[in-house]
RNA sequence: GCCCGGGUGGCGAAAUCGGUAGACGCAAGGGACUUAAAAUCCCUUUGGAGGCGACUCCAGUGCAGGUUCGAAUCCUGCCCCGGGCACCA
């Protein structure tokens, strides 16, 4: 890499001379050098504070949030590079339009993951945070955000997790945090509780060889379900990535149906949930899920000894492997019978565990004839299988209706053996028949949602305590506020142990403290809350972060939130912008926000592959930040990761590509040295450059890096052209009205670079204070235009014609051409279609 | 199984409203400069056929159909890849 010559710099007044660069060669323009540039831009930023934001004063606010990152011990990973380069430009565009853009960071820096890896390397998260923390700073300064670090938070700081058991204990006070006993996974090898995720078909992940089972714990749990509805009919009315608001949509899943009553001699009624009340005829048997309430009333004498082994058996699967859909169906029958409401004959009660408990009442009527489960399970135990619907005659031949099998389960049907609703499309028989039992206090319609509650708690250390003491008077009790932060003990010892209770369960002298009500001897809560309510709130606390007397202060918060741009993966689509649209809600009710959702603009950006493949570590592929931005320059990392796809869409990562980008650069750095205030403006260039403005104002606004960038590569390769500096021209000089703007438009992607460019061209101000060049339609108008000729809807020529051209007058014209007259041959033209200025079709 | 997203040159990708497919970049080949190399610059580059040549023709956006003057783009059916949910009644 040949370093930029002195002479140069002194002669445009540069004031780094920090550099001892050797003499040019050939007399070619001096090259860039980004390490000189972006550490000098590092510096000047810091010094004039140019990223920090007047929050008070602010004329134009506009909050620009990325997802914070986890400071995991190997540093940023590429995709952390992507998710706020992407993000960063967005801000600073902003900036350039004329916004007050305020563009904070900080670290998720709770949780398992940072658990887990501090018990592999044997040191204490207390200490390895800090450390991995300072690592990330560093190299987020490197890449160059416009971050304004005065506002840097991390969620292990007390003095933000004081404000997350705050909030716990608002939603507490409000009746939404409830504690219940819930299964969870346990690795009898970690010794540990597992998520979901860390279960592979019923192994443990890290121990492949190893089951694993399933506990019951008394935990808390948020009760997001109640605000299903809400939640679901917000997300139409939010800017946000189409691919994100439908995982929401899907994961909240809301579905319609009715809940009917099953009535039995020996107990309460059976209540079922179904989305098909219209075959409730073909209801042959009833099942409950193994852990309903109904079971132990319901089981006769001589079955008692079967059903409890049974369900046994199913309490000790761990819950993923249970919930396998392919299983082979098990159960038993209770020896019990039921009323099917519609038919009134008596139908037998079994349990089986493909029936969930959580999912609507926990008890299903068996339809075998119209859903494929029950289909599947009648089949195994024998069970009468009864039709209730046919296709109907008039609907869309599926392959279904033709095959004309059971199970059959489309809605495009008939029904029949339904005594007075035989022949009602099913849809209207689904209304007529849950009214018909409505009537008779046998049903009513009804919504279900397969969200649930979100179970907070963690039987972990790294984590916030959560506030509350048990008291054998007083039962339990909420800390305080004044007592807050319940501080996290610094424990030397915070393996988990065999029990399945928090470490925090032997600091005695930790959580033995007297109740805060009546003062008698008390046991703290020893679970820590889950990491997702940390950061289910972060973005109220930016603005803040200067108070430790309240969460957010109302007057910032009314001037900065809702967040006006979000950039984020699509992984964090469901739980996290769930919980933070849940927990925003909450505040919102309890008169703390003035707003309901807290993300105003939402885009997904997506994910980045190398050479084709996910990166993996056992692949060998993972791209580390570090050593790019080391040989090639943070500012051609950056624009390489935003042109090598889509942003919202990801790319390929591939080393080869880093070059281009790099060329592109060096070559407007040898435009900028040839800029002389007395060079000729040349009008094509002029006319290409406003149409540049355009293309990259219009691109950018959409995310779409990629072409925004192609647009100025393409700029740059005709203003050497025009200029004569493509084929090496010595004495070529550029206007710097050809220029200048370019520099503002590149400045988001590049932004040292941009400023070193700016500074060279004579401006004392950083390149952010400009504001962003606006194009004049006139100027950007091509004044002849290319027409594609086309006989019969086939390229025959292309005519080069003044724009505006009559219809009769390009016709006349293509006919002239001789290529054309070919394939016109004498024919007589039938119909013309006319694009203006665009496209002639001749058909013959 | 259900719900999304996608399939375009050797490669990453463009084509924003149904209107000239392959912008931009990489790689490759050829050339210029150089004692040489690197760097830089220029040219070529979807496949096939024809022509000394400027060029011309045919085919072509996963596959098979359809709508249209005209389809990468819309419709129907199918195949493949990626993601989400998954016994949710």
């Amino acid at each position: 890499m040949s370093p930029r010559p002195k002479r140069e710099a002194a002669r445009r007044g540069g004031k780094d001379g920090s550099a001892a660069p050797p003499p040019p060669r050939g007399g070619r323009p001096p090259s860039y050098d980004p390490a000189v540039v972006e550490a000098k831009w590092r510096r000047e930023w810091a010094a004039r504070r140019t990223n920090s934001t007047d929050l008070r004063g602010a004329a134009k606010p506009y909050y620009n949030l990325m997802m914070f990152p986890y400071p995991s011990a190997e540093g940023l990973h590429v995709g952390n590079v992507f998710a706020f380069v992407g993000a960063d430009i967005h801000g600073r565009v902003q900036r350039l339009r004329g916004w007050d853009v305020f563009e904070p960071i900080g670290f998720d820096a709770f949780g398992i993951h940072s658990e887990n890896y501090a018990l592999k390397v044997n040191q204490h998260p207390g200490r390895l945070i800090p450390a991995n923390i300072a690592n990330f700073r560093e190299q987020l300064r490197r890449i160059g955000l416009m971050v304004d670090w005065d506002h840097e938070l991390a969620t292990t700081d007390p003095a933000y997790y004081k404000w997350t058991q705050w909030i716990f204990l608002q939603l507490y006070r409000a009746g939404l945090a409830e504690r219940k006993r819930a299964p969870v996974n346990w690795c009898p090898e970690c010794m540990t509780v597992l998520a979901n995720e860390q279960v592979i078909d019923g192994f443990c992940e890290r121990h492949p060889s190893v089951r694993v089972t399933q506990r019951l714990l008394e935990q808390w749990f948020f009760t997001i379900t109640r605000y299903a509805s809400r939640l679901l009919e917000n997300l139409k009315t939010l800017d946000w990535s189409e691919s994100t608001r439908l995982l929401q949509t899907n994961w909240i899943g809301r579905s319609e149906g009715a809940e009917l009553a099953f009535t039995t001699p020996v107990s309460d009624p059976i209540r079922v949930y179904t989305t098909r009340p219209d075959t409730v005829f073909g209801a042959t048997y009833l099942v409950l899920a193994p852990e309903h309430p109904l079971v132990e009333s319901l089981t006769a004498g001589d079955r008692r000894a079967e059903v409890q082994a049974y369900r046994n058996r199913v309490a000790q699967m761990d819950i993923v492997s249970r919930r396998v859909g392919d299983r082979q169906k098990t159960g038993v029958f209770t020896g019990a019978y039921a009323r099917n409401p519609a038919t009134g004959e008596s139908v037998p009660i079994w349990v089986a565990d493909y029936v969930l408990m959580e999912y609507g009442s926990g008890a299903i009527m068996g339809v075998p004839a119209h859903d494929e489960r029950d289909f599947e399970f009648a089949m195994q135990f024998g069970l009468e299988i009864r039709r209730v619907v046919r296709p109907a005659p008039d609907a869309p031949q599926t392959a279904e209706a033709a095959a004309d099998r059971l199970p059959f389960v489309s809605w495009d049907g008939v029904l029949v053996n339904s005594g007075r609703f035989d022949g009602l499309p099913c849809r209207e028989a689904a209304r007529a028949i849950t009214a018909w039992l409505a009537e008779q206090g046998l049903g009513s319609p009804q919504v279900q949602y397969r969200l649930h509650d979100w179970c907070i708690s963690r039987q972990r250390y790294w984590g916030p305590p959560i506030p509350i003491v048990y008291c054998d008077r007083c039962g339990t009790v909420p800390v305080p506020e004044k007592d807050l932060p319940v501080l996290l003990p610094p424990l030397e010892d915070f393996r988990p142990d065999a029990s399945g209770v928090s470490p925090l369960a032997r600091a005695q002298s930790w959580y033995r403290v007297p109740c805060p009500a009546c003062g008698q001897a008390a046991r703290r809560e020893t679970d820590v809350s889950d990491t997702f309510l940390d950061s289910a709130w972060y973005f109220l606390r930016y603005p803040s972060t200067e108070f430790d007397d309240r969460p957010f202060d109302p007057e910032l918060t009314r001037k900065w939130l809702p967040v006006d741009s979000y950039i984020g993966g699509n992984e964090h689509a469901v739980l996290h912008l769930m919980y933070s649209r849940f927990v925003t809600m909450v505040l919102h009710d309890l008169g703390h926000l003035p707003f309901e959702e807290p993300y105003k603009r939402f885009r997904a950006h997506g994910t980045i592959v190398k050479d084709g493949a996910k990166m993996s570590k056992s692949r060998g592929n993972v791209v580390i930040p570090d050593a790019y931005i080391a040989k090639w320059g943070a500012d051609t990392f950056r624009m390489y990761l935003m042109f090598l796809g889509p942003y919202q869409e990801g790319g390929d990562f591939r080393d080869e590509g880093i070059a281009g980008i790099r060329r592109f650069l060096d070559k407007l750095w040898s435009v900028v040295q040839a800029v002389a205030r007395d060079a000729e403006p040349d009008r094509v260039a002029q006319r290409k450059l406003h149409q540049t403005i355009r293309k990259v104002t219009a691109d950018v606004e959409e995310l779409r890096y990629n072409t925004a960038i192609a647009a100025l590569m393409e700029y740059l390769n005709l203003l050497r052209d025009r200029s004569g500096l493509a084929d090496g021209r010595p004495a070529a000089t550029v206007a710097p009205a050809l220029v200048e703007p370019v520099i503002v438009l590149l400045a988001p992607f590049a932004p040292h670079f941009a400023e070193e460019c700016w500074e060279r061209l004579g401006h004392r101000e950083s390149v952010f204070q400009a504001s962003w060049p606006a194009w004049d339609e006139a100027l950007a108008r091509e004044e002849e235009v290319e027409v594609a000729v086309q006989v019969n809807g086939k390229l025959r020529g292309r005519l080069t014609i003044p724009r505006g051209l009559s219809q009769e007058e390009v016709v006349d014209r293509a006919l002239a051409d001789p290529g054309v007259r070919r394939f016109v041959d004498g024919n007589a033209v039938k119909k013309v279609v006319y694009v203006p200025d665009k496209l002639v079709n001749l058909v013959l």
